[in-house]
DNA sequence: GGTGTGATCGTA
DNA sequence: ACGATCACACCA
């Protein structure tokens, strides 16, 4: 099987969360596991969490048996288990000294989109199959057992396939957070489809 | 199109 | 006790 587009460089996880998120718009995210066919998704909507300086990071509080790959090799697969029930996947970065990473919020569909409606059923069409966190790893078959696997060298890869990333990204708050609400550290492809959503909901529960 | 709510369980 | 969420019901 092909993979497609090519490997950007580890220096290119090597950098503050901040800076990377906005370049991972556009990228691939191919999960090619062996003996079965690849599915892969654009990326269109993600958002940045920094380590001891983001009280809303999973890495506030230092390392964890669950936050474990947040700490590792830049260029890593952060996947976690929220709400009882989802899979979350992140792109470990680093600014120098402390941990970081990326959410991956939402994808369009590019290739494998059978599969992806199988393992969604909920999905009545192509723009709910990757259109959240838990949505994405649903439908790219991503869960807790690759956590901690290099998307360097897969079996879930991050690919650039020629495509730029957006030259005027939306840039909005982070979403379903309590803490550091008023960091601005998510971004989305402008006017997208398949977005989890374009602007982030007015009112947030505070507590 | 929008809002509100229950599900479900690992984590600290 | 609380989530870096989702699906579905219900209203418009």
């Amino acid at each position: 099987m092909r993979i497609p587009g090519r490997k950007p460089p580890r220096s290119f996880f090597a950098r503050d969360p901040l800076d990377v998120a906005p370049e991972l718009l556009h990228k691939l995210l191919v999960h090619a596991p062996d003996g079965s066919e690849p599915t892969a998704i654009r990326i269109v909507e993600v958002e940045a969490y920094r380590g001891s300086t983001d009280p809303a990071s999973h890495a506030y509080r230092g390392r964890t048996p669950r936050n474990g790959a947040m700490f590792g090799r830049p260029g890593g697969l952060y996947v976690y288990f929220t709400y009882g029930m989802h899979w979350c996947a992140n792109v470990v970065c680093e600014l120098p000294g402390d941990a970081g990473a990326v959410l991956l919020r939402a994808g369009e569909p590019v290739l494998g989109l059978e599969h992806m409606h199988a393992r969604r059923p909920a999905a009545r069409r192509p723009r709910d199959l990757a259109s959240g966190p838990a949505r994405l790893c649903q439908a790219l078959g991503v869960d807790g057992a690759l956590d901690g696997t290099d998307l360097l060298a897969g079996p879930v890869w991050l690919r650039d396939d020629g495509v730029p990333p957006p030259d005027a990204p939306l840039v909005t708050t982070r979403i379903g957070i309590t803490r550091a609400i008023e960091q601005q550290w998510r971004w989305v492809v402008p006017g997208s489809r398949y977005a989890s959503r374009l602007v982030p909901p007015v009112s947030r529960k505070v507590r």
